[in-house]
DNA sequence: ATAGCCTTGATC
DNA sequence: GATCAAGGCTAT
């Protein structure tokens, strides 16, 4: 045993930090999970939160504005965010059983298992590509990035693609994902269906296709009685999402669904950023400024770059383009998704004179504006301009979802091999987008219009950040090695 | 009320 | 018989 370790130590260190950071978080708080609890993986004192919550029937009121943030520290805090949080991320009421019979399994048995199957398989595709990368010259300073940078290496133009590493890769964090599609061709799914404007295609990605499962547990949705106290019956048209709630279009809950979980890619954020500040990384910033602020915001947009690169490559109808397509599409629109998210954060936050970091740190705009030159005060002027235009429009998290995809299937992207594709699936988002809006905020007719026409007025906004960090980057400002640089080039040879 | 640890029992 | 997600117990 000793033995095995002293040997390879690199290889081994490697494989298990890099297992350590793969390892799941919880996904309402954070925490470590301890194995799948009601329908996924979730950490233990989540498990029985929720276990306490559906048995007792407890009901719990919010003293904020329902959008309380969960994580490790403060779960206890609000324990009606923390259960809404708990039915967003998709853990189950049926699976808490009415009899309160111990041992054995439920139904859900197979879909765990199937889970287990995916996620072996990303990190063994993962693993490998990584060790690709390790042998082809990368010039990594962190070895701990292969997760990341094995993707970064399959972007680049002149990169050797990992064969049949892209498409198929199952989704990180939004772990019920228990469709088919991993196992059949994705260029096949395609071609089966090239001028579909599909309809059909996204049923078969909805978790429990027709629904339920009366049997062996209760199942309390289905009850309007045990029903009626719970918070997400009228959670419909306030925030946070219910799995099962009727009436809300399908291909908004599944967006919903490929849908990150913020907490989970914080910490894998922070995770990176102190790796790569070194173990005494102490936390600076007020007197330190200058030059290794604007490059922290780099490295920070970077790694959420890599978060969103990650999130495209797991999403519905994503996953199943040709690489090809998948880069074009992402080249397109990379900066306007980092922009989105930036805002859609600040929204988030809900405060006009500082901002949120994917961090979690919170800035003074003041201090930014200090520190930045003329036009990135400008930037961060109109994107905060952008912000409280959302804000007005009370944009919730499923309209946010659709907007990342209006996005990201741009269909007036250049040479894509499958347009069809890329045109239907903008089609059909708008067009459950425009329901939701319209059934969801039913006093509010011009909502989903309003929203729509938010999306120029954020692209001129990522196009001219994209122009100001060109011209960083030649005046050597932005890190190297680094994803944002990658895509700037990529943009700039398609154009 | 919370969360870590313990017991149970259907399924493999 | 091992596994592991249910429910149960209990100190904090």
């Amino acid at each position: 045993m000793l033995g095995d370790k002293a040997q390879g130590v690199t290889l081994k260190v490697m494989e298990y930090t890099y297992d350590e950071d793969l390892e799941e978080l919880c996904p309402v708080c954070g925490d470590k999970v301890s194995g799948y609890h009601y329908g996924l993986l979730t950490c233990e004192s989540c498990k029985g939160f929720f276990k306490r919550t559906v048995q007792n029937n407890k009901r719990y009121t919010c003293a904020e504005n329902q959008e309380c943030k969960i994580d490790k520290t403060q779960r206890k805090r609000c324990p009606f965010c923390r259960f809404q949080k708990c039915l967003s991320v998709g853990m189950r009421l049926e699976a808490v059983r009415a009899d309160r019979m111990r041992g054995g399994r439920n139904k859900f048995g197979p879909m765990y298992k199937r889970d287990r199957a995916l996620k072996q398989q990303k990190k063994a595709l993962i693993r490998s590509s990584g060790f690709k990368l390790e042998t082809s010259a990368l010039p990594s300073n962190s070895p701990l990035q292969t997760d990341f940078t094995s993707f970064s290496g399959a972007l680049h133009p002149g990169a050797p693609l990992p064969k049949g590493l892209l498409p198929s890769t199952p989704a990180p964090i939004t772990s019920t994902d228990y469709d088919g599609s991993l196992y059949a061709p994705p260029s096949l799914a395609m071609t089966m269906q090239p001028h579909m404007p599909l309809p059909a295609p996204y049923h078969q990605y909805t978790a429990f296709p027709g629904r339920p499962i009366k049997a062996e547990c209760p199942d309390y949705t289905s009850s309007p009685e045990s029903l009626a106290g719970y918070p997400f019956t009228d959670l419909y048209s306030s925030s946070g999402a219910s799995p099962q709630l009727p009436g809300l279009p399908p291909l908004v809950l599944e967006l919903l669904r490929c849908d990150p979980d913020e907490t989970v890619v914080q910490s894998k954020i922070l995770a990176h950023l102190q790796q790569e500040q070194g173990p005494s990384g102490a936390p600076r910033g007020r007197q330190d400024k200058g030059p290794s602020t604007f490059s922290m915001m780099c490295r920070m947009a970077d790694q959420t770059l890599f978060s969103i690169v990650e999130w495209a490559r797991s999403c519905i109808f994503f996953k199943e383009l040709r690489v090809g397509d998948q880069m074009k599409l992402l080249h397109n629109c990379w900066s306007e998704l980092l922009v989105l998210d930036h805002i859609y954060r600040q929204v988030h936050h809900g405060k006009e004179d500082s901002l949120l970091l994917v961090t979690g740190e919170e800035v003074e705009l003041s201090c930014i504006v200090s520190q930045a030159d003329g036009t990135l005060s400008s930037l961060v002027q109109r994107s905060q301009e952008l912000a409280a235009r959302l804000m007005a429009l009370q944009v919730d998290r499923r309209e946010a979802a659709c907007l990342k995809f209006l996005l990201l299937f741009n269909p007036n992207v250049k040479l894509l091999e499958n347009q069809a594709f890329v045109e239907g699936v903008q089609e059909q988002v708008n067009g459950a987008l425009l329901e939701y809006t319209l059934s969801a905020y039913p006093q509010f007719q011009e909502k989903f219009g309003q929203l729509v026409l938010r999306l120029p007025e954020l692209r001129a906004l990522s196009a001219g950040a994209e122009d100001y960090l060109c011209y960083m980057h030649l005046s050597g400002e932005v890190p190297c090695n680094n994803l944002l640089i990658e895509m700037l080039h990529a943009k700039q040879a398609c154009a």
